[in-house]
DNA sequence: CGGATATCAGACCTACTGACATTG
DNA sequence: CCAATGTCAGTATGTCTGATATCC
């Protein structure tokens, strides 16, 4: 559709990736919230995390998702008072809570992963040909990779 | 590079896309703001559209970007403070405000473009390898097209 | 005591909704 | 009067920072 230029210029790349995350998620609000289910997707996002890979501290998950262990703590107690997730005290530190996704949890996140009604999952069914849905997987690595990437301390690579 | 079957399931799919957006803006948020400029996603959304389709009132503004047109007079005070776009009363239309871009809006808009030195640029040119930048085009164009995409009101297309 | 963890409290940012004035 | 626009005010969410308590 428009031919700017786009590979050469890793700047205007960030400018239009930025404005475009903004107008997704602008969008996304706009279409009530995040999923059918009442998870917003900082909840969302930890939900994965725990489901990957398994019971973490509130501080790992802080460190996973680039936020303050207070922002999770927050998420968590909607996910807690909904039953979703447990707290259960680190019987070798007891400064430690590790938290789990509860068998009512793993079965809602798999609901999520299945249901059809939200807009986002009929927005790609709609907008997203099945042949090009690959695109949807490079989309989402990419900004996993972009989100995780450490420049460095020092000096960077160029 | 993951094979997770992304291609037949749109709801799993629309779950990992929420995700990845939510983990790469708080990141973007830990890495002290969008660009080197202190302009915020708003701001450089509006300014794109500015830019790129001519003067618009805030109404217009409002709707393509999924916004109030409240939330877009918030982000135009400041716009305006910094002389970066300039507001005009429609001479055909009283009610309305015609808001351009300013010389000078257009000279940091176009050093933005051109600057190396925020986060995400960097970041860019350190994980995503030059043979490898079509995938940022495929994304900003995905991103956009579920921004903009009408479902239509009754029935869809499946 | 000091380091790590968790909680409580206050603040901010961005966006929203509601109410109102003005123009056409 | 009504529709569209713009402004003012109050609210909600998710996040942050700062202060405090607890555990090792």
């Amino acid at each position: 559709m428009d031919d700017v230029e786009l590979g050469p210029d890793p700047a205007k790349a960030a400018v239009q990736l930025v404005v475009a995350v903004k107008r997704f998620r602008s969008r996304m609000r706009e279409e009530s919230g995040v999923t059918s289910a009442g998870l917003s997707a900082s909840q969302l996002s930890i939900f994965t995390w725990l489901i990957e890979d398994g019971p973490a501290t509130a501080a790992t998950l802080a460190a996973a998702d680039h936020v303050s262990h207070q922002a999770v703590t927050q998420s968590l107690a909607g996910l807690k008072a909904d039953g979703l997730v447990s707290v259960a005290p680190d019987p070798a530190d007891g400064r430690k809570s590790l938290i789990s996704a509860t068998d009512a949890g793993r079965r809602l996140y798999a609901s999520i992963m299945a249901s059809r009604d939200a807009w986002l999952t009929r927005a790609i069914e709609s907008a997203v040909a099945p042949a090009e849905r690959a695109t949807l997987d490079t989309t989402v690595e990419l900004l996993e990779r972009l989100a995780a990437i450490d420049l460095g301390p020092g000096r960077d690579n160029w």
